[in-house]
DNA sequence: AAGGCGTACAACCGCAAACAA
DNA sequence: ATTGTTTGCGGTTGTACGCCT
């Protein structure tokens, strides 16, 4: 929908001297209106864009140059697609998403004429939706990255101060999530043993941390697409500390009941582990998802839970079947459908003498259809459980075992994988068919304003059902779209220079 | 018809990196 | 090396619209 100036806007004509504009002026603020738009594009047309303050200077438009590099990049620039996001583009949004969290630029650098604004608004938008309908968030065949630690998470609102009443409550309580965030703990259909749907084993999701002052249960983290949002549980002599805004949980790892025998428990927030792999304020969590309805606190109301077997089932069925344009709400249907299938969930209860502290029991619900993951082991000891979790995923994958180990080795795996790691994992993942953005190559140059041939619609054959990468990547190989006005290279479009 | 709700979209804000003086 | 400015990014908010009850 576009803003249009007759629009009734509370921020229309909206006026703001707020410090830290360049300009002295009293700035305009709230829809652009064609008039605007034509004043910053005919400026920039003579001026090239950057420096965007001297815009506002330069041409008399009553807008911070904040304000015109966004209207200029999001709405005024060339080559700008508009419309719904392709089913190929969807796919790759996903995946992307999954490969670089919530890298919005990073991701509209991959999606010629996309700005991230619309790749961001797309994703919230589709978690939203898919955090209602409990559903996971990727597909099964979509691997999530460990390294991107500032994912959109799907959260629950177990804050940790509910947490805490809930755990202080002296209840029984129970609670699950209808989220698929854990999938990896899933077995393929048909299977009885864990197949990771993740490139890690599932130390790599959970850490138990165990000092001296107690034990640190820590959720995500390592490789898991959640880490940002991970919370640690520690028990320790203070009883119960949990960090982290929320509770992320598993869908397929119904996260069921503490109990402890301790006093009540104080709150706090605190780094658990000294990796810092936990930290409230970096977690990057958008509000939304604290729309997440609020789990009970009492026991005996579990959630149906999707899980990455209904992604897969989905999947599976639409294995060679084109997506076509099938879009979220399909999607959606069709996951919903398959969440009716799945089995009955096992349990799966832990308990643990810890220390001379708290006496705590987890409870896990493992949701998964045909059973018998290794899983199922009531009351056994963390440390128990830890075997079987090395045990299995040393069967099916080439991480390694012991979580312990894997606490400390992941620390140092995060230390030596800053952005470039992830630059690299993307250009490992991607087809080298794709080129640089168009803006990119000095070489091509297409007349101003052209528009992308690269439409919805006849971007790739959707009968084909072909990787959404390969689509795209074909696709972007025969665009030729650059184009220049000017002087002026677009060089700094979003998303391509960070 | 009216209200509620969800969705799509536009735009703002704060922060931090990059850059220039 | 320091400081100020510019730019870019990600998160958040606000608004219109469509659908449903």
């Amino acid at each position: 929908m576009a803003y249009d100036g007759s629009l009734a806007s509370k921020n229309s004509g909206a006026t703001t001297s707020k410090s830290g504009g360049s300009s002295r002026h009293t700035m305009k603020k709230g829809p652009w209106t064609a008039a605007e738009d034509a004043i910053l594009m005919e400026y920039v047309k003579k001026h090239g864009e950057g420096n965007w303050n001297a815009v506002q200077r330069n041409s008399g438009l009553m807008r911070c140059g904040k304000s015109c590099r966004l209207r200029w990049a999001n709405h005024l620039r060339p080559n700008l697609k508009k419309g719904a996001f392709s089913a190929e583009e969807e796919s790759l949004i996903v995946e992307l998403h999954a490969k670089l969290g919530n890298k919005w630029a990073r991701m509209a650098s991959q999606l010629p004429g996309r700005t991230d604004n619309e790749i961001k608004n797309y994703w919230n938008t589709r978690l939203k939706r898919r955090q209602r309908a409990g559903l996971p968030i990727y597909p099964l065949d979509i691997n999530p990255q460990n390294h991107h630690q500032q994912e959109t998470v799907p959260q629950t609102n177990l804050s940790s101060s509910s947490l805490v009443s809930l755990l202080s409550s002296g209840q029984n309580p129970s609670y699950t999530t209808p989220l698929s965030i854990f999938d990896m703990f899933n077995s393929s259909p048909g299977q009885n043993q864990i197949t990771p749907s993740y490139p890690s084993d599932p130390s790599q999701h959970f850490k138990i941390v165990q000092d001296k002052n107690g034990l640190a249960l820590s959720l995500s983290s390592i490789n898991s697409p959640f880490s940002s949002s991970s919370v640690s549980l520690a028990f320790n002599n203070q009883g119960i500390s949990s960090s982290g805004p929320s509770l992320p949980m598993p869908s397929s790892l119904q996260f069921n009941c503490l109990s402890f025998g301790t006093d009540s428990m104080p709150v706090s927030c605190p780094s658990l582990e000294k990796n810092g792999s936990i930290s409230g304020s970096d977690m990057g969590i958008p509000s939304i998802q604290s729309l997440f309805p609020t789990p009970p606190t009492s026991s005996g109301s579990d959630y149906a839970i999707a899980t990455s077997n209904i992604a897969h089932d989905r999947d599976e069925n639409m294995e060679g079947n084109s997506r076509g344009n099938r879009g979220l709400l399909e999607d959606l249907i069709d996951e919903s459908q398959a969440l009716k299938r799945v089995d009955k969930a096992k349990e799966i209860s832990l308990d643990e003498d810890n220390n001379s502290q708290g006496k705590f029991l987890w409870d896990y619900k493992l949701m998964e259809d045909g059973g018998g993951n290794g899983f199922e082991e009531p009351g056994l000891s963390f440390d128990q459980h830890n075997i079987i979790m090395d045990q299995q995923y040393e069967d099916s994958s080439p991480a390694h075992s012991s979580i312990r180990d894997k606490t400390t080795k992941s620390k140092s795996d995060e230390d030596n994988n800053p952005v470039d790691d992830d630059l690299s994992s993307l250009l490992a993942n991607f087809p080298s068919a794709i080129p640089m953005p168009e803006w990119n190559d000095e070489n091509s140059n297409i007349a101003k304003g052209q528009a992308s041939n690269l439409t919805r619609g006849d971007a790739v054959d959707e009968n084909q059902p072909e990787s959404s990468h390969s689509q795209v990547a074909k696709t972007l190989e025969t665009t030729e779209n650059n184009w220049t006005i000017g002087a002026s290279r677009w060089k700094n479009l979003p998303g391509f220079t960070r």
